[in-house]
DNA sequence: CTCTTTTTAATAATGATTATCAATATTAAT
DNA sequence: ATTAATATTGATAATCATTATTAAAAAGAG
């Protein structure tokens, strides 16, 4: 679906390039709204989807929607599914090895953590994949 | 406060512990209820956020609940507000070496990406620890 | 211009999570 | 053990962010 050139669009865009923070729809919302008054937020949200889905524009929160709950604390590593969401462990000596480093890097810029997930496509997404029935 | 021993919280963290996933608050509650029936949904959610502040429990998904854009596409790095969720760049050196390992590793492993965000505080936040009026 | 497609504003609907509250269970104090 | 104080529960309503719906308007193609 090829996007067309609307003045929401188009303004949406311009506003948010103008900011050096990092809105969410509501916010940017907000600012737009100056500019066209009547401007719904239904269509901020849709276009900062769309135009994310064009690469124009970065969507933070990549995450999936649900929270997720792990009943071991002890410091692991978690691979999460890029299509549905699922979580699991990852032993890997150089993802270790960096999370390590990144534990040092913090401690070193005095910040209180981070956070790194890793991306792929578990099992059963890619069956799909094989078999869209 | 301090927690009591009740029987829906043992057995909300037992069965979580014998899970090599890590479910959602809804798939957990369909587990627990084949032992506890009559448990309530909410139940489960306030248990599991709970035994997390406690630090018996891990959860996952520590980004904000509402999406955040950014208008610049260029790879770039971000550090969000522990507390309040906003999220700004950053541009340290040690940061951007992580990053480039991280992206050599993710292709290495055949994996789709990786999320990495910074956690600290940011300057609004702090102020208001200052002066919590 | 005219037809087709896309987008819009307004608003309803959804999904996940959190809040409320009266009844019950747990803990602490006697 | 009994009682008083506190915490928790199940049920359900409320909230918040986001997505879907829809009729009308705008944009693009020919």
């Amino acid at each position: 679906m090829k996007l067309s050139n609307t003045l929401q669009r188009r303004i949406i865009l311009e506003e948010l390039r103008k900011l050096e923070c990092h809105p969410t729809a509501d916010e940017l919302y907000e600012i737009v709204r100056k500019r066209i008054p009547q401007i719904s937020l239904a269509t901020v949200y849709r276009n900062l989807e769309l135009l994310s889905e064009g690469g124009q524009v970065l969507k933070l929160q990549q995450t999936g929607k649900q929270k997720r709950f792990d009943g071991r604390v002890e410091s692991h590593y978690h691979v999460r599914c890029a299509s549905c969401g699922r979580v699991a462990d990852i032993w890997d000596d150089e993802v270790i090895a960096v999370n390590r480093q990144l534990d040092v890097l913090v401690e070193k810029l005095g910040m209180e953590g981070y956070m790194l997930e890793l991306n792929d496509r578990c099992e059963k997404c890619r069956e799909k994949d094989e078999k869209p029935e």
